[in-house]
DNA sequence: TTGGATGGGTGGTTCAACCAATAATAGATT
DNA sequence: AATCTATTATTGGTTGAACCACCCATCCAA
């Protein structure tokens, strides 16, 4: 049995001076102190305004464009998007840290019921055999920290479905889920949850049974975000 | 009636540096040619070999880090991640056009297929009195372009479902649809295909109908399937 | 009225340093 | 010999000042 190291998420990856400005303006923009189609003040001005140099400015302003915060007119200034409109996935991660009521976190559990169980069902039908090889030596490996094998079983899943978007579009729930696996999984009933679903799903999709597999993920989902929302204390809207 | 404008659509963002460098980093790490888990070049190092200053390096390092394309580490260096595992949505915009063959075109289009019919589902549900009036003045507006109308529409049923990531997920759809749009409308029949279609979802989801909702949009995403895969040459493949 | 030159402000890039974190090394300690 | 520790080289992070490229409002001349 390996020795399990004490692992640190968020590997204490101090702030880096840009990414704090970015958390700064993007909070600005998301509370809507900052209207859309309004400028924003100039780099030079920022970097007065932060005490930073402007390249540090400039580092932070890339963020928020990729972000699809903001429009940077050269020659002319930084425009506010609506991110409503525009905005792209990165920042509901971000908004789901700037959120405390848990609310974009019941928004992602809901979108994530009706998206994933339809991936299983595509794996399914799309599989390859490697696929089933792959998924195999993950699910029967006894020797995985059980966030870790969760993590890849649904990746391989993802990539079962030989589509780009599925597995891109998983990866988007994984990354938010393993912030919380380890609440989780500290759970032995829910680790035996998910050793079952392992195994299940895995036949499924090795059999080719794509509403098997939509039924088998779909359950699971619900169990656990039923577990989810027993810890949250606001989440008492359906 | 208003004078319709001739838009060009990419307006002639002249590439900045920082974005070409991106951009070649970018294939690099895609196609393979930067094994995973491998190191890039120091920042010294890249900004000698483009002939650029290492600022400017640096711009389009925190993009290919914004993408998940590569992790950054402090004192250490630039490590290539596995875009698999760890890719975002951006990713899939830049390899669309980078792809040629229209593979990815088809798995986005499936993808959508599965997924944009359940936001009307959810939109029938959830939305508000707010909702509908602001689809109906969109609906009945005749003097928007059509493109634009049929973005702003797809746009307004995805905030009705009061969800960030359906509303973020369906931004993601039209971002890239609305490249392609204009060959779309310049079909009349399409267009008016459109329209019936704005009417018809407008009823279903002021009249809370969800099974309604959805059916009308699944229709009408496979009508304009059809007419792309017509145009796609290559898209031979089920 | 129209058209083109001009100047001020803005983002884009450069240069040359220095700061801060990491990893590898050499040396001291056990 | 193995292990800990201080040192040093390397690498990303930040700085300041300067200049280039672009947009726009203004003004002047045709």
């Amino acid at each position: 049995m390996k020795k399990k190291k004490l692992v640190l998420e968020k590997p204490l990856t101090r702030s880096r001076l840009h990414e704090e400005i970015v958390s700064i303006i993007q909070k600005q923009i998301m509370s809507g102190a900052i209207v859309p189609g309004g400028k924003l003040p100039t780099e030079r001005e920022m970097a007065e305004t932060f005490d930073v140099n402007r390249a540090t400015v400039r580092e932070a302003l890339r963020k928020l464009e990729n972000l699809d915060l903001i429009e940077i007119r050269h020659g002319d200034g930084l425009y506010v998007k609506n991110y409503l409109e525009s905005g792209n996935f990165d920042l509901i991660k971000a908004a789901l840290h700037n959120n405390g009521s848990g609310e974009i976190l019941i928004n992602i559990l809901d979108a994530r019921r009706y998206i994933v169980p339809q991936i299983a069902y595509i794996a399914a039908e799309q599989r390859m055999p490697e696929d089933i090889d792959e998924l195999k030596t993950v699910v029967f490996d006894t020797d995985l920290d059980m966030l870790e094998k969760d993590i890849r079983v649904h990746q391989l899943i993802a990539r079962s479905t030989h589509n780009l978007l599925c597995t891109i579009g998983l990866n988007f729930f994984n990354q938010i889920f393993r912030d919380y696996g380890h609440l989780y999984f500290d759970d032995r009933r829910n680790a035996e949850r998910s050793n079952i679903f392992h195994h299940d799903i895995y036949e499924a999709i090795k059999n080719q049974k794509p509403d098997d597999a939509r039924r088998i993920m779909r359950e699971v989902l619900i169990y656990a975000e039923e577990a989810v929302k027993r810890e949250l204390p606001n989440a008492t809207k359906g």
